[in-house]
DNA sequence: TATTGTTATACTCTATAACTATA
DNA sequence: TATAGTTATAGAGTATAACAATA
């Protein structure tokens, strides 16, 4: 299975990915409800403002209803909580409770060390390099991704 | 939604596979069995003497009751056909047919594409660096998979 | 009329088990 | 007894549709 060709792009990202995936699901507290994706909601809301749901579910790339089970289960777990926002009585903002602070401070250590484990065959400065420039291009593929309706919302029907 | 703190790697990983994955669905022909997965499939068997069955779900890091699937469907689009190994009769080799390789052709070019525009932040030279990183990253994991049991067959069982 | 969040349904994957034929 | 491949089943995850409340 061996040739002359470089090994295949969409192999390695499949491998990458994958791995990453994997070992992060293991490393994270089985507790927290929806693995390592529960650690990217809950490190997503920690930063700066409350946010809404929908606001979590763009910067995630999900879809809203998938937001909406992945935070009745961190609620159920006392991670979060949703209080409506006063400026828009349609919308709630999510913030993380104590509980949640503490999950993610635990979370974020176990994950730093599945990343430090994915990028131990590069040495330290390789290593910055590489995170520098997934960062990049991740950045503009989140900035792109609208157009191909990733996040669609629900086809409104046609009455 | 914004702080001091870096772009989490966890964030950085899931949107740029994502992404890829999205992209290169969208990108490869619609007629193409397992989407990007079948072309990764195709692309494996390319590479030197056909392989096994499970030779390929090892190297994709797919179980191996998957891989019967793909290979049916695959199978059925006349991209590949499976022969009994002559040295082990449990054994099938797969190999690509005539038309399965035009379809393997095509689907290098729609990746190719695909790869070129989630790279396009980065310039040539970062771009192959790039590369290489994650290829020896991915390399890497591959290697050490098969502790954390992705691809673990069924449990036999204790009659 | 459009948007936020919710719920219900169907569909797709995947994991697991169990079976066969070989080794 | 172990392995390669297949099939069947159930569970998780996802997409879609429809709805209520609000803008």
């Amino acid at each position: 299975m061996l040739d002359d060709r470089p090994t295949d792009f969409g192999w390695t990202v499949s491998i990458f990915a994958d791995a990453f995936a994997r070992w992060a699901r293991t490393a994270v507290a089985p507790d927290l409800p929806g693995g390592p994706r529960g650690y990217l909601v809950l490190d997503a809301i920690s930063r700066g403002q409350p946010p809404s749901q929908l606001a979590l579910a763009q910067r995630l790339g999900v879809d809203r209803t998938a937001m909406t089970y992945l935070l009745d289960d961190l609620e159920a777990a006392k991670l979060v909580k949703r209080r409506p926002d006063p400026a828009d009585r349609r919308a709630r903002l999510v913030a993380l409770t104590a509980k949640g602070e503490r999950a993610l401070t635990r979370a974020q250590k176990q994950i730093g060390a599945t990343e430090q484990r994915l990028l131990s065959p590069l040495d330290e400065s390789e290593a910055s390099a590489f995170r520098c420039m997934l960062e990049r291009v991740a950045l503009a593929a989140h900035e792109a991704a609208p157009d191909v309706g990733a996040m669609a919302p629900a086809t409104p029907r046609r009455t």
